[in-house]
DNA sequence: ATTTACAGGACTAGTTTGGTCCTGTATTCT
DNA sequence: AGAATACAGGACCAAACTAGTCCTGTAAAT
């Protein structure tokens, strides 16, 4: 299935529903919580891990929140993965090197590496800005195929 | 980290040791599981799925063994992964739809749709040709990438 | 017949995931 | 100053999934 997390998929979604907004405006969990219609607890987690990446800047207090540490356009998917559940890799060996007992013996390694590139790249190629217009369809061309 | 499980990650090699060998030719579990380094009945486990799958044809008795359904080249690493653990989707929603129960309210499902299905398409690009000799960089043109 | 090897399961220990909750600290408003 | 708000950083838990083993049955070759 290769999937990602719910966590990494909430990530996403509130990343998203941030960039819908006003460069510049914040918003609080609770708030997000709501218009995404995500467990309030979970969405809390969540921001909190994206604003300790660095992806979010986070506001204390009474009148706080979050907001995007850059414009809509500068965020990509795979930061947003990255942040939530380290570096886009699609088997154990790609994510660090040593890791895998197999290593020496291995035939695929290096294509499989390879092709774990190519997944990442797409995921870079998808900005939060391609994502905040559902009707709008990215061109297959943007994301990198031919 | 947008992994694939160890079942599928054997799989792979799996095949792609099968593709090393003539065409034709086939190999039993044992034998495989010596020549990948992995746990016999892992080996086991998965060959017998593949194989209900339809991506390996299977020979019982002595002498027997599996070989590979159709020729290398024809099998790509998206149809391993499918075989082994469902369509290709990154998230939960793009497996089957219906299933999300934010679905109405989602504001991202159709952009991470296609996000899915340029990943799909990388996985598809690349078959078990590609993954036998290591030494050779399959270039990113290749691969779908601009 | 006997041996080999796949078919199709059940089963288990360990890890991960999804989710909750609690204490502390910074900020704002009265 | 004091109260209320909201983020920071955890610990914690149940349920699901993974990785791995093992057992019984059946087909094929010698």
């Amino acid at each position: 299935m290769l999937r990602i997390s719910k966590l990494t998929d909430y990530g996403v979604v509130l990343m998203a529903e941030l960039a819908r907004d006003p460069a510049g405006s914040t918003q609080n969990a609770r708030e997000l919580a709501e218009r995404t219609n995500l467990p309030f607890p979970m969405v809390g987690k969540v921001l909190k891990t994206l604003a300790r990446e660095g992806l979010l800047v986070s506001h204390r207090g009474s009148k706080g929140g979050y907001g995007l540490a850059q414009p809509p356009d500068q965020i990509s998917v795979a930061k947003v993965i990255a942040a939530l559940e380290g570096p886009v890799a699609i088997t154990e060996c790609g994510a660090a090197p040593g890791v895998c007992e197999h290593e020496p013996s291995c035939h695929v390694r290096t294509p499989m590496e390879r092709v774990s590139a190519v997944v990442a790249q797409s995921l870079e190629r998808v900005t939060l800005a391609d994502l905040v217009h559902p009707s709008d369809i990215i061109p297959l061309e943007d994301l990198g195929v031919r």
